[in-house]
DNA sequence: TTTTGAAGTGAGTAATCACTCGCTAATACA
DNA sequence: TGTATTAGCGAGTGATTACTCACTTCAAAA
């Protein structure tokens, strides 16, 4: 139906991000005012000629770097999944795994919010991008899914098997288990960027966090 | 900056909606038509003779009845927001405020999840093009956010205070405990429409359901 | 100094966009 | 039945779209 797979081109594109310190000045600031404009419009809203605008660039010059508009979309989001999705989560489940006994999951937990925060805070633009268009991208879904997901889940499952036996955590499916995590997760970076950062957010970032996990670990009602 | 107020279209649109069933066969064609195509690919990259060739509609019928295609996305969502959203919203409000103690916090929380989770069911197409809408657009937030949340914020923050203060629940800020409590259900919807149907959902639904709200009230670590 | 190739340009292109208008067909009302 | 009103049509509108191409600029290699 598409032209080419999603997967190939981003693929294609792994290569070049390894040397992205080449890119011109001018092509930098094409990419820039790319992801300026998506993520505050939208794809299909932003013109080509709109970001040769805001790059202050000719529109030719769009072309020369990028064959097409779609080019500049991967660009902008490849880097994301491929740079920082992907090598964090991988490092996740390394401290994860490597953490035996020594850690308490509520540490591993509240380590991995405060990671996962801090760097949806420091692109949020890029993931703002990323997730409009995973709703419509069927491709990207599944990108996103293969690379982030399934690749972690059987050594998470495993981990969390180990913790329910030891006598850690309650026995349950460790896939509601990570549903549960993740939503906290996402629970929190919604709140803050769709309620808005003053009206809801009556406690520091750092005691949202803790209250959080200690919900997560131990409930809201009073024994 | 924008032509018109949100709120004043949404507003006009009230009226019309409550006679609905005055539609012609072919506007109401029209508006599913819209309506499918905004939620597969989104309001920008959906044009005006894709629709009507989806609606077996002359492209000149469309503006007959819709003066601009952004008034298609109104009536496309507008509905939501004023017929399911809110009156439902009151509806939970009412229930909550009217169980005063006969009914545990638990089984409010299930019911309010079963039935959040059959209304998205039920109107999936429609609250995709909300979210994916509401993504860019800071007055549809705000007419969202005025809608929903602000209306029971006060009626559940007391009544959170006296469940807390009657010691069924932990001494818990109130709009954290709202926070988790909508992150869990949004994260149940997230999981069973973007990860997917079959890979993840082991469980039936019913059970998904239970073992959240256990979660929920309880925590995960084994005592 | 000459050659070469990449970076950058901006006028130009066909296609498509949202939307209009003059028209006919159908329906409602007198 | 005659008349007014609305629903529906589709060719046509100017504007805008993503994209092309012949051209210039410029730095590094030969």
């Amino acid at each position: 139906m598409d032209e080419q797979r999603f997967e190939d081109r981003l693929q294609a594109f792994i290569e070049e991000i390894k040397q992205e310190d080449q890119m011109t000045e001018k092509q930098r600031s094409i990419l820039e005012a790319a992801i300026k404009l998506f993520a505050s419009k939208g794809f299909h809203a932003s013109s080509t000629s709109e970001i040769a605008r805001e790059a202050g660039v000719a529109e030719g010059t769009i072309f020369r770097h990028y064959k097409t508009k779609k080019d500049i979309l991967i660009a902008a989001v490849a880097p994301v999944i491929v740079k920082i999705a992907a090598p964090y989560i991988l490092k996740d489940i390394r401290t994860i795994t490597e953490a035996r006994a020594e850690k308490s999951f509520a540490d591993i937990v509240t380590e991995l919010y405060r990671n996962r925060l801090s760097l949806l805070e420091a692109n949020e633009k890029h993931f703002r991008i990323l997730i409009q268009e995973a709703f419509f991208h069927e491709e990207l879904r599944e990108t996103l899914l293969q690379t982030v997901a399934k690749e972690g889940k059987q050594i998470i499952q495993r981990f969390v098997e180990q913790r329910i036996e030891a006598g850690e955590l309650r026995p349950l499916p460790p896939e509601v288990l990570m549903r549960i995590v993740l939503s906290l997760l996402l629970g929190m970076v919604a709140f803050k960027y769709v309620v808005g950062k003053e009206e809801f957010a009556s406690l520091p970032e750092e005691e949202q966090i803790d209250l959080t996990v200690d919900i997560l670990m131990n409930g809201i009602s009073q024994r």
